[in-house]
DNA sequence: TTAATATATTGAAATGTATCAATATATTCG
DNA sequence: CGAATATATTGATACATTTCAATATATTAA
């Protein structure tokens, strides 16, 4: 057996399931409006978004964007990228893609 | 000004946007294993579920398992169909689907 | 090494959500 | 009509989330 039908084969897994404790985690995250605005920042900024810069568009303080920010990661939606003192973000593609393709699965 | 002209212009319209706050009335609705529980059920029962069917797959009082629908369908996600005194649900697919397509804006 | 800056953590108050028991409403059946 | 059945609403309690002020940690700059 190929290494190259392995590979096959654990796409196959990989795309298959995505547990309902992930589902609920990504969605809480999603609920709520500075989240969601975090996010569409994020496509804005063309996907490269710096963590003081969500104090110019969302008006609460450093420890509830804080706050904010750790759900989103905690869900795995962003990918958390430190940059010396400064932190930065960008959406993980993947793991959305794995939220829609369940929620698809949830149509007959 | 013809009305065929004026369908094409809400059909527009009605494609383009999701309001924040249903994005985030529906990712609530979608963050509890009850509520994901329902609507994987509602697909296994080919979109056709009654609600007294509910507790065959729920451990929740019949008042618990009424909140949780009526979460479901206040978000739009579920129709719901008074039969006598029974009621039945099933998949709101177009909520569903612009849910979705909102997700997908999220990416560059 | 000390001061300044960026982000994270903690603890508390306010608000929101899930759950149940009790009760109300609506529909059918006798 | 009155009893039985299905679902909804109410009110209370427990638990979770949001928010802030205060403080901690980590990194850079002087």
């Amino acid at each position: 057996m190929s290494a190259r039908y392995n590979i096959n084969i654990f796409k196959f897994i990989y795309i298959s399931v995505m547990e309902v404790r992930k589902v609920e985690r990504i969605s809480k995250a999603l609920s709520d409006p500075s989240r969601i605005a975090i996010l569409q920042q994020l496509k804005e900024k063309e996907n490269c978004l710096y963590c003081h810069e969500i104090s110019d568009f969302i008006d609460l303080t450093q420890p509830s964007i804080s706050h904010h920010v750790k759900q989103l990661s905690d869900a795995d939606l962003i990918v958390v990228d430190k940059e010396g003192r400064n932190v930065k973000y960008k959406l993980n593609e993947s793991v959305l893609d794995e939220y829609v393709q369940f929620l698809n699965t949830l149509k007959v």
